[in-house]
DNA sequence: TGGTTACAACTTTTT
DNA sequence: GTTGTAACCA
């Protein structure tokens, strides 16, 4: 291997080699042949990567172009471009196959389109359009939608293509398992679904790595191509790949076998998603003589923290093995808490997030990490009534939302005449008189004809066929959309997207309406034609859209972080709140009940994720009872908390009784035994009792109001003096102006701490 | 054609 | 208990 000529002096290290570990440098400096680097939570992964990166285009062992670089994010991307820049300057910007599995495939089969029938300016559908497209192929073969979900449907493609399988690939049994082997079960139904893609021009997420992987097996002139370019191949959070990326990167590595793949298989969370930790176990199978390396030496957490997870993840078998170190001082134990239920949790974590903030750590430093999403309501609520500023990290992204969506059918409407999902989907958007009925016509003509939905319905409108009404309705959207393509080449494409959207009526549409959500939604139209001007061209844009864009809106406000296990992977924070550490909850019962043991190690991984993620302090919390669809169960801690070294962990429980009344729940006892005797009162009363409350009574049946009895409270005695306007006075924030209502919540401009929500029943009004 | 009511679903979700 | 979708009626 050829190493950097020395700087200056004999030993001047080059400075992406400074800071590094033995092992990391190795992982840096193993440049030629197949690597597996074994990556611990917080070990300097994408420090190494960024590095080696940067080595091998220093020792100018490939240039920029000669690199693929594949992450599974968008984020990832970004960061490693980013890091990469810090390192070498703007010679990463010239990095163009640094990017996701998707966007590469992407990218690649652009070039290639033709080989399996599609036109470089395909469209790549997302999981809305999928399941539209996928709805009129089970209703084309006369199955009924109620017995044979779509929806079923694309969740067995989904896996098909995960698997880089072909409809002729899939194996009869499974097939067979939908519609009962009727239309060619599933298969066959996958192979429409196929030629409908292909005759609309469109891809599913799925083929672009499917496509790519058909060409190379097909075209070996074309993947020698690509193997030539390639000198060297990189794969980050390699745990997390599928079959079919597993494919496609073998495809593309060449004769020198000069890959390095980063991963964890501690921190494989994604196995739902096809993903395959097989494909590290395999790894020195398909690459024989791969090195390994280990990173073990953790930056982030205090050995407390480490000591925990270690612990945990002990338990999981079939691991390649790593046992994470560092050098920091102890620090604070892992800590551990019993509450009585739900809103206590909420409450807990409220207040210790405050008491923190006191002590001068910011919000942003902490994260609430939850098993599921409906877990953050009681955070959200509770956070609303003490006027705690937090951000909810997952649900819809930006580009998911139905009015950006809309928006997008437009303009990809006006770029691709043909683009009948698009047209579909805006066509009575808003309202032209365009039902079913019409609908149907229309899709006939283009049966008839031969040609795309679009197409038919300008050749309908030549016709009889329609209502007078809906004729007109049609012609005048054809006539738009002719002018708008006409204005297309002389203006630029944000300004085409403002004019498509005011004459269309859209943004109009949005203005009539009523409801709270529509101001945003306007906002995020103006958000979308902004973004807009920060690309090229249209066409650069809607590809973008696809494939990249995702929601991190900069904020940087203080605010508590609220998310999903899954989507803190990677992420770090001083202080990690774990809520919801019980059986049922967590680990979740439906992945046992599907998955059995591998789901359960699945789940213990993604303890592990969030154990880790604190530099500082992990707080785990359970609570003895739990409200699940409504109804309130008493729920067992997990046992990942048994799972636990005792000699890491500060245990206690808010419940008088401490934590024996668990210990005891785990060993067999009964866990309610301290429930009903001596007060006989159900759940929710000690909350009520002793903590306060919400400020309100609500009597002793319930300190946590349901929703229901507090919007009724409301419009009983609805206060209509809280306007917009109004001047109010809260004990925390103090003096404001209301700036929006929306229901009992209120947002309010305060003159000190800025604009914040909070319930009405928390701010007084002041006298005028 | 659009609004209303009933009924089912309901973990995670990088692209 | 909540939410979203599908069938039904005006």
């Amino acid at each position: 291997m050829t190493l950097p000529a020395p700087l200056d002096s004999a030993d001047a290290t080059p400075p992406w080699l400074a800071g590094l570990n033995p092992p990391q440098r190795d992982a840096v400096l193993t440049t030629e042949g197949p690597v597996l680097i074994l990556a611990g939570a917080g070990t300097g992964k994408t420090k190494a990567l960024t590095a080696r990166l940067a080595h091998i285009l220093f020792s100018r062992l490939a240039w920029p172009s000669e690199i693929l670089a594949v992450t599974f994010t968008n984020k990832a991307a970004r960061e490693m471009r980013h890091r990469t820049e810090l390192l070498l300057g703007p010679m990463a910007e010239g990095l163009p196959w640094l990017g996701t599995f998707h966007a590469l495939a992407a990218k690649m089969l652009r070039r290639h389109a033709g080989l399996v029938g599609l036109n470089p300016q395909f469209t790549i559908l997302d999981t809305d359009d999928q399941l539209r497209l996928l709805k009129q192929v089970v209703a084309e073969a006369g199955l009924d939608e109620k017995r044979w979900p779509a929806k079923q449907l694309a969740g067995l493609i989904d896996r098909w293509k995960n698997k880089g399988q072909l409809p002729a690939d899939v194996p009869s049994g499974e097939s067979f398992a939908y519609a009962d082997g009727a239309n060619g079960g599933g298969a066959g139904l996958y192979a429409r679904y196929q030629q409908r893609l292909i005759s609309l021009n469109a891809c599913d997420f799925g083929d672009l790595l499917l496509h790519m992987l058909t060409i190379f097996r097909q075209h070996a002139d074309v993947q020698a191509e690509y193997q030539r370019r390639f000198k060297y191949v990189m794969v980050d959070e390699y745990q997390d790949t599928n079959s079919a990326q597993y494919q496609w990167l073998k495809a593309l590595v060449g004769p020198a076998r000069n890959i390095a793949c980063v991963g964890d298989d501690d921190q494989s969370i994604y196995s739902w998603r096809g993903a395959e930790v097989a494909n590290i176990l395999r790894f020195e199978a398909d690459f024989p003589g791969a090195k390994l390396i280990k990173l073990e030496q953790n930056y982030r957490s205090t050995p407390h923290i480490l000591a925990a997870a270690n612990a945990l993840i002990g338990n999981n078998r079939g691991r390649l093995g790593k046992a994470l170190f560092t050098t920091h001082a102890d620090g604070e134990k892992v800590e551990v808490t019993s509450v009585w239920d739900g809103p206590e949790e909420a409450r807990l974590v409220g207040d210790e997030a405050e008491r923190l903030a006191r002590e001068g750590a910011s919000l942003n430093d902490m994260a609430i990490l939850v098993r599921a999403q409906f877990q953050t309501r009681l955070f959200e609520d509770r956070f609303i009534a003490i006027g705690l500023p937090y951000r909810i990290v997952g649900g819809f992204r930006f580009y998911e939302r139905a009015e950006v969506r809309d928006a997008l059918a437009y303009l990809r409407l006006v770029q691709s005449p043909d683009d009948a999902l698009a047209f579909e989907r805006i066509i009575n958007v808003p309202k032209r008189g365009l039902g079913d009925k019409a609908m149907a016509s229309m899709h006939a003509a283009a049966r008839r004809l031969g040609v795309s939905l679009p197409r038919a319905a300008a050749a309908l409108v030549e016709e009889d066929v329609l209502t007078p009404a809906a004729r007109r309705a049609v012609k005048s959207f054809l006539t738009d959309l002719a002018r708008w393509r006409d204005q297309a080449g002389s203006i630029s494409h944000a300004e085409l997207a403002e004019i498509v959207l005011e004459e269309s009526g859209y943004v109009a549409m949005w203005q009539a309406d009523k409801s709270t959500e529509a101001d945003g939604r306007i906002e995020n139209l103006k958000e979308l034609v902004r973004a807009m001007g920060d690309y090229p061209s249209l066409t650069a844009f809607l590809e973008h859209v696809a494939l990249v864009m995702d929601n991190d809106a900069a904020n940087d406000d203080d605010k508590i972080t609220i998310m999903t296990l899954h989507a803190a992977k990677g992420l770090e924070f001083d202080h990690v709140f774990l809520p919801g550490w019980e059986e049922g909850v967590f680990p979740s019962q439906r992945a046992l009940d599907e998955g059995g043991t591998s789901a359960l190690e699945e789940e213990r991984r993604l303890a592990y994720v969030g154990i880790t993620r604190a530099r500082r302090r992990s707080h785990i919390i359970n609570a003895a009872n739990r409200q699940v669809y409504g109804q309130w169960t008493a729920a067992l801690p997990s046992r990942f908390i048994a799972e636990l070294p005792a000699d890491h962990l500060t245990m206690r429980s808010t419940m008088s009784g401490g934590p024996s009344l668990w210990r005891a729940a785990l060993d067999g006892g009964d866990p309610f035994a301290h429930v009903g005797r001596g007060t006989g009162r159900g759940p929710g009363w000690d909350r009520a009792s002793t903590s306060g409350g919400f400020g309100r009574d609500f009597g002793p049946r319930s300190a946590a109001p349901p929703r229901e009895a507090r919007v009724s409270a409301v419009s009983l005695a609805p206060n209509p003096s809280f306007r917009r306007g109004a001047r109010v006075f809260h004990a925390k924030f103090g003096e404001g102006t209301v700036f929006h209502v929306d229901g009992n919540k209120l947002e309010i401009d305060f003159a000190a701490a800025g604009r914040k929500r909070v319930l009405d029943s928390f701010v007084t009004l002041k006298e005028a």
